[in-house]
DNA sequence: TTTGGATGCATAAGAAAATTATGTATGTTT
DNA sequence: AAACATACATAATTTTCTTATGCATCCAAA
């Protein structure tokens, strides 16, 4: 994995969470990759206890389905988990938009 | 500190170096501050075991100086040491391109 | 038909990278 | 004198990820 996504690597997955509503982890993994062009790949040691420690924490919940003859475990967010969400992907703007400051700092023009 | 930057912060660290030549310790953190308007406070438990860790690879190198009755300590790349601060930047620049691309996903205009 | 690849979830051992707390020391401000 | 800023350092702990492994199903290729 990118060395740099350490730290953010649960917002992420929150986002996904909650601009798509409903979604197991496989697919968490294939769409970070289609977003990034396969830029990032998720694995799946780290994927897993995220997801495991968000749901003990209440902010997601799981229902385990069974289609096309494998189980799948979809995740949502919810209700109170909402509010923690949105806070982390408003952290994870702003820090997007510091890393941008920091590497085209504004030439001085004094 | 915030929790997204794990990661992130040594790379910061050589991008300061790499465009300012010539930094000490404090000066790091006053410079991030600033330039995030007070977003992003680096830890000295956190900046300063980076910074010997790249000392000991031979990124940078280390000159004391006594200012003003204080003593700093100067950080600077080393040639060897700039082929991997660029490779590192160019690195943390596509992540950040790739965190615009998730929390900013284009609209399928199918 | 069996082998490999993709799909799908899970966890354990270890390493990496931070937090938190603490320590030392000097200079400046109140 | 006390508080705050400057300046560096490290130890104990926790968080978070990597690496490796395991199980299971479906599909395509050989």
């Amino acid at each position: 994995m990118n060395q740099h996504l350490k730290g953010s690597l649960s917002t992420i997955i929150l986002k996904l969470l909650h601009d798509n509503g409903r979604m197991y982890g496989y697919e968490i993994t294939q769409k970070v990759k289609e977003l990034t062009q396969d830029d990032i790949q998720i694995t799946e040691g780290a994927l897993y206890p995220i997801l495991h420690k968000l749901e003990a924490e209440e902010v997601l919940t799981a229902e385990t389905e069974k289609v096309d003859g494998r189980v799948r475990k979809y995740y949502k967010i919810t209700p109170k988990g909402n509010a923690v969400a949105v806070d982390r992907i408003a952290e994870l703007k702003a820090f997007a938009e510091n890393l941008n400051l920091i590497l085209n700092p504004k030439l001085s023009l004094s």
